[in-house]
DNA sequence: AAATGAAAAAATCATTAGATTTTTCATTTT
DNA sequence: AAAATGAAAAATCTAATGATTTTTTCATTT
């Protein structure tokens, strides 16, 4: 099935893309958050039937709805359209440097930018950079993933499970479901490219 | 059960820490490579149990059989010791740059270091440097994995199944079992942090 | 064209039995 | 003393089944 078609002056490719993502990325987040169709649609005041078909691209939904579902996803209803602005055919495949959402923890200290272009793979990767000076606080407790990252640039500590290592760059680590804390104790901000398996968001 | 002790004039650790990490080596690579014992004990010529054994570190291989193990897995036999001479609680849960080993394809004007400092994790990070001018030559067959990635320097020109991208420092990308190629036609090269789920190395 | 509600279809989940793979361990070998 | 074997025991994996839940479809209404 192709809904798509040429219009516009320069040929650009249109269609129901842009709903076709959007729906995508509802599903991806509703899954990650372990809720259903009837759970989502009920706490949106809508039917089962109609968000299964915005999340098929099937239907529009009204701005007002998409901002309820945004809510309830808890992601800003930008980040729906972090890609809109390029051509149709990377949508999804790549996610470029000046598109990438701030997500997560508002924790001081830490910036975490996605990295992913797509929501439904079986990981997902981000960018973080840790402030200098910043640190986390108590270890988090453990999350039923498992995480790898490298450091970019800068120093940083942490600690995984019981164990306490200071990473130069180029220093990569991994660890299954272990309780995390970190620390700058540098001056220049420590980038770490990090992934999580299954994605959190 | 606790097999180490202290011993040494620095109470450094030891006991059978280097076994146990190889022997999980040979278990991991065994299995990306769909293994069984009986299959992997009869090509070295050993038995089931005693296998068996060298994976979960009850008894030591010689260096003899070890040498075989790693040339019917494909790795060399420094591969088994790359973290050693770290202090053993960070061994499988940190990667040093210094001990990275280089895997996968001697295809010119490719050079991929092992990032994962675990072999039994859902997916593997590998550092990719593509040489300027090089290519990949025809797309690769598509293999049953996920990857992704983010360019970190250079230039990189993908094929994605259908689609060409042109990476800047920065840009990620992500795919689903899609036949893939790439070509740097920067005059630097590029480096990526690959990731790969589930591992293949 | 969006939205609903109910029927139909599809996907998910829990069991279970059978087959395969791995671990254990008493014994033999080096 | 530790490595190695071989066979019994345990654990893991597979495939099939039926029940339950979830999702999709679609005729009808807004």
């Amino acid at each position: 099935m192709n809904f798509s078609g040429n219009i516009g002056s320069l040929g650009k490719k249109w269609g129901n893309a842009v709903a076709h993502h959007v729906g995508e990325d509802i599903r991806s987040l509703r899954k990650t958050r372990a809720m259903t169709l009837a759970q989502l649609a009920g706490a949106a005041g809508r039917s089962v039937g109609w968000l299964s078909q915005v999340e098929r691209g099937r239907t529009t939904p009204s701005v007002r709805d998409l901002e309820q579902l945004a809510d309830l996803l808890d992601v800003n209803i930008s980040f729906f359209f972090r890609s809109s602005r390029r051509a149709p055919e990377e949508q999804g495949l790549v996610l470029r440097a000046a598109d990438r959402p701030t997500i997560g923890s508002d924790e001081t200290g830490l910036v975490e930018e996605l990295l992913s272009p797509t929501l439904s793979g079986s990981f997902e990767m981000i960018r973080s950079v840790f402030a200098p000076g910043a640190s986390s606080g108590d270890p988090r407790k453990a999350r039923p993933t498992e995480d790898g990252g490298v450091l970019i640039s800068g120093a940083l500590t942490m600690w995984i499970g019981e164990t306490e290592v200071h990473l130069s760059p180029g220093d990569s680590f991994q660890f299954a479901g272990a309780p995390y804390a970190w620390r700058n104790d540098g001056s220049e901000p420590a980038v770490v490219i990090w992934v999580v398996s299954p994605p959190i968001y």
